[in-house]
DNA sequence: AGTGAAGTGGGGAATTGTGGGTAAAAGTGT
DNA sequence: ACACTTTTACCCACAATTCCCCACTTCACT
C-alpha cells in the first residue's frame, strides 16, 4: 500500500517523476501499467497501478445507463482515465487535459493514499491542508461523527 | 476495452482521426470495422468495433415492438448505425445525418467507454462536464450514490 | 569529500494529427 | 441515358506531439 508525501516538479513536456521508493512495487505490482484519472472530488488527479483500477472500472460498468448521474460518473471516471508507463527515468507523461484540470504548473504533490496515488498542485494542496487543520484544531467548530469515532 | 480522453479536430470533409493508441486493437478485434450511431442518451455518438455492435444489435432486437419507448429506440439506433473503416491517416468519415445530430464541428472529444467510444461536441462536453463536478464538488449536497459506491 | 541514486532538463528522431489536391464514385435532375 | 453536382476515397505534405536517449544537478549516506 502506498503512503507518504512527495514533491516533484513537472516539466515543460508534462512529465512527472514517480518517488523512487514506489518503483520496485509498482513494477511488481501493476507490469509498470499505471492509470491516471481525474478526483472529481478536489481538483486533483488520482494514479491507480493497473490491477486496483480495473476494481474500479468493474463497478463502473454496472453502473446503469438510464439513470443520468450515474451515467455521467461512468462517462468521467472512465473517460479521463489514460494507460500510463514510466519512462527510463521513472516519469510519467501526465495528459493535457488532466494537467489543465488539476492546474499543475511547476511543482506537484504526489500523496501515498492506500491502493493509489494524489497528485495536487502544490499550492492548492497547501491551502486545503491549511483550511482543513484549521477546521479541525477549532474546538468551538463541530466535529464530524466519523471523525469522532475515531481513535488516532 | 477502451478508456481515455482525446480532442481531435473534425475536418471539413467531415472527417476524424481515431486516436492512435486505439488502432492496433480495432485492426485485431474488428479487421477495421466499425459502426457509429447515435447516442439517444445524450446527443453524442457512439462508435463499436463490429463484434461488440453485434451484441448491441442482438440485444435490441429482443427489444418488443409494442412498448413505444423500446420500439424508438430501436429504430433510433440500428436506422443511423452506419459501417466505417479508418483511412491510412486512421480517420473515420461521420455520416453528415449524425455530424448534425451531435453538432460536431470544429473541435470534438472522443471518450473511451470500455467496449465502445463516445464522440462529443467539445462545447457540449465540457457544459457536461462542468455541471457534473459542480454536482459532485458541493458539499452541501449529497454526495451521488454512483460515486459512493465505488469507494474509490 | 566521494559515491551512488534520485530528480531534472533538453536534443532529436519517430509517431501522430491535420489539411488539402485530385480522382473515383454516387447521387440528382432532365 | 446523359451530363452535372456532390460525396467519398486515396494520396501526399506539413505541423505538433510524444518517445527515447543522454547529461547534468542535487541530495543522502558513508
Amino acid at each position: 500500500m502506498f503512503r507518504g508525501f512527495s514533491k516533484n516538479s513537472m516539466d515543460s513536456k508534462g512529465r512527472l517523476a514517480i518517488p523512487s521508493r514506489y518503483r520496485d512495487l509498482i513494477a511488481v505490482q501493476a507490469e509498470n501499467n499505471l492509470v491516471i484519472t481525474l478526483n472529481p472530488l478536489d481538483h486533483s488527479l488520482w494514479l491507480y497501478p493497473q490491477p486496483e483500477w480495473d476494481v474500479i472500472e468493474d463497478k463502473l460498468a454496472t453502473l446503469s445507463d438510464f439513470d443520468k448521474q450515474s451515467r455521467r460518473t461512468k462517462q468521467m471516471m472512465r473517460g479521463y482515465a489514460s494507460d500510463c508507463q514510466p519512462d527510463s527515468q521513472g516519469r510519467i507523461l501526465i495528459p493535457k487535459e488532466l494537467r489543465v484540470y488539476a492546474e499543475l504548473d511547476k511543482q506537484a504533490v504526489i500523496l501515498g493514499q492506500g491502493n493509489k496515488f494524489e497528485i495536487w498542485n502544490e499550492q492548492a494542496w497547501v491551502a486545503q491542508r491549511d483550511a482543513w487543520l484549521g477546521s479541525v484544531g477549532d474546538d468551538s467548530a463541530p466535529t464530524p461523527e466519523s471523525l469522532q469515532s475515531l481513535s488516532l
